[in-house]
DNA sequence: AAATAAAATTGATTTAGATCAATGGTATTT
DNA sequence: AAATACCATTGATCTAAATCAATTTTATTT
């Protein structure tokens, strides 16, 4: 239940197999059925969610009903609103799952009381931070930047996992596309090979 | 020359003035006139800039030549590439003075040695971060969900400062619309009050 | 396995914003 | 202060992607 998280904590600090037995105790073990949802749009965020496995997703839900996907998390990732958990005000994102998941969940003050007493768990958390924060800059650039074509192949390209995975009207949500665009742009890729 | 800089740290953490000086060291001061560059793309970022004066702009060049904006940074903000300073790669970005500016430069060496000298330079770091990736948040779910004018009214809410400082084709850029569109959608709000 | 719901595809049409082009303003530069 | 380069505005036209609508395909549910 913890492989991915000794995983991914691994790969950015170094943290005794004694001092990972305390992390364990912070985090809250929760499984999570295919669409249902671990954070509604308006409530406080209590929670920073790292997968075990499955998938979820983070999105907002405009005047019209239409759903805008942020982000999609998969095993080894992490899920938040992060406005929300840090700030305690209400959410702007719905958080759900795409697939049936095992999650290990962090309070917000769980997560201030571990990186008091791991120091390297505040250097991990700012390591995978900086991550993320480039992942949506070059997010931002495509989104200025790229034609229809050019989001989808570069999706391809970087988040092969999200492709194969994901539902493709999700995948069109996150690229800021309508499915039939989407249709289209695989089918034009498509008769070209 | 190292106001602004106070200001920001101890809107985020608490530092003795003894401490703050020792900070200071770590710094090397630096003018750039308009329109001079700190880094220009492909070029190895080397620092990480905060601004005690003036204002800069960040920006990728797509191969018809055109400017794109990834961050504008005034008084008490930072400017760098990410991805290039952390990681030495070549940077996809370009920075420069949109005004006379006066700098404070941190390379990645005296980063890393900041942090160790002063831990709490970390936990500012991670704040300023995770500010940073909020903001950008909104602004992806402003290019997935806004309409041109929607966007502009969004950033003269949020960024009264950009709107006032920064010449209008570079608010184009920033929000990803032609400078056309910008000066249709001003008139169109402009003639309805 | 049949029934139902959800997702993907394809076609016809519309539209928001881009592009092209010209003019008037406003800064820099000499 | 004149000259030059850069910016913002306005108009005409074009186009990539959205919308509307129908059909086929794939998943869920009973």
């Amino acid at each position: 239940m913890y492989e991915q998280l000794a995983k991914s904590i691994g790969d950015k600090v170094t943290l005794t197999e004694a001092d990972f037995e305390v992390c364990k105790t912070f985090f809250i073990p929760k499984k999570i059925r295919k669409k249902q949802t671990l954070l509604l749009e308006g409530d406080v965020c209590t929670y920073n969610a790292f997968i075990e496995k499955g998938i979820l997703r983070s999105y907002t839900t405009d005047e019209k009903g239409q759903e805008h996907i942020m982000q999609f998390a998969f095993e080894g990732w992490w899920i938040t609103d992060l406005s929300s958990f840090l700030m305690g005000v209400h959410s702007t994102f719905t958080i759900e799952a795409i697939e049936d998941s095992e999650l290990l969940l962090l309070t917000a003050t769980a997560r201030e009381e571990l990186m008091d007493a791991l120091p390297v768990f505040e250097r991990y958390q700012r390591l995978l931070l900086q991550n993320a924060y480039i992942a949506l800059q070059t997010r931002v650039n495509s989104a200025l930047t790229a034609t229809a074509e050019e989001k989808y192949t570069k999706l391809t390209i970087s988040y092969p996992d999200i492709i194969a995975r994901v539902p493709q009207h999700m995948i069109a949500s996150y690229l800021g596309l309508t499915p039939e665009t989407l249709s289209r742009v695989r089918k034009q890729i498509n008769l070209r090979k």
